[in-house]
DNA sequence: GACCAGGCACATC
DNA sequence: GATGTGCATGGT
């Protein structure tokens, strides 16, 4: 028999469609966009991206090597600014110091030395570094955001007080480790729940999950 | 004007 | 190990 899980994938699915995640046009750019994306909307983080673009600074090297103070400046829109600016460096110091900037290269070093090696990284914490694997590095890794605890607590998946990895377990032990099912679920749910009835304060229309 | 958004590290108890 | 706090912009 199906689990649950699998169960509200298809009816999320069939009520959404592909949510075409992660929307950006290049795997460095995912990275960099799971870093500005932390506690902060997606339409403050794409200003920041765009900010980038345009100095084009889209590169490693090149963000690497931007003053503190003019990364900052950069990336204000998505605020924190001082904060993830370091973040973003602490990041590619190790990205440019042992993969020399390549996407690839850090790819095709195994999931489990990755994760770990990217928890190392101040700055980068285990939704981030599932986000860059998941998204960017094509990782089968689940990705538990608060749009997806909210939705393990509400529908009872979880009790209050639940960890990180109790939760992406949750997934992974139910779920095939297949990279397109996890990118397409975790990318729903946020969906879900900016339509629907995930928000911190639910203003609950119909859930799609109910009909 | 308050509240929230695709977290994380650090201080303190 | 649990709990509290700083970090900050821009949309609703």
């Amino acid at each position: 028999m199906k689990s649950n899980l699998a169960l509200i994938y298809r009816k999320l699915y069939a009520c959404f469609g592909p949510q075409f995640w992660w929307p950006a046009q290049s795997r460095f750019e995912v990275i960099v966009g799971a870093i500005l994306t932390q506690n902060t909307s997606w339409l403050n983080v794409e200003k920041a991206i765009k900010n980038i673009k345009a100095g084009k600074y889209m590169s490693p090297k090149k963000l690497y090597n931007l003053p503190d103070k003019k990364l900052a400046k950069v990336i204000r829109p998505a605020g924190y600014y001082n904060i993830k600016a370091r973040r973003l460096k602490n990041f590619l110091k190790v990205f440019l110091k042992y993969y020399r900037g390549s996407v690839s290269r850090m790819a095709s070093v195994d999931v489990k030395s990755l994760r770990e090696e990217l928890l190392e990284i101040n700055g980068i914490g285990p939704e981030t570094a599932d986000s860059i694997l998941l998204y960017a590095l094509e990782k089968p890794v689940f990705v538990i955001d608060a749009y997806t605890k909210r939705f393990l607590l509400r529908h009872r998946f979880i009790r209050e007080g639940s960890g990180y990895e109790e939760m992406q377990l949750l997934f992974m032990k139910t779920l095939r480790k297949d990279v397109n099912l996890f990118n397409e679920y975790h990318a729903l749910l946020v969906r879900l729940g900016k339509d629907f009835c995930l928000k911190a304060k639910p203003r609950c229309l119909v859930c799609p999950l109910k009909s």
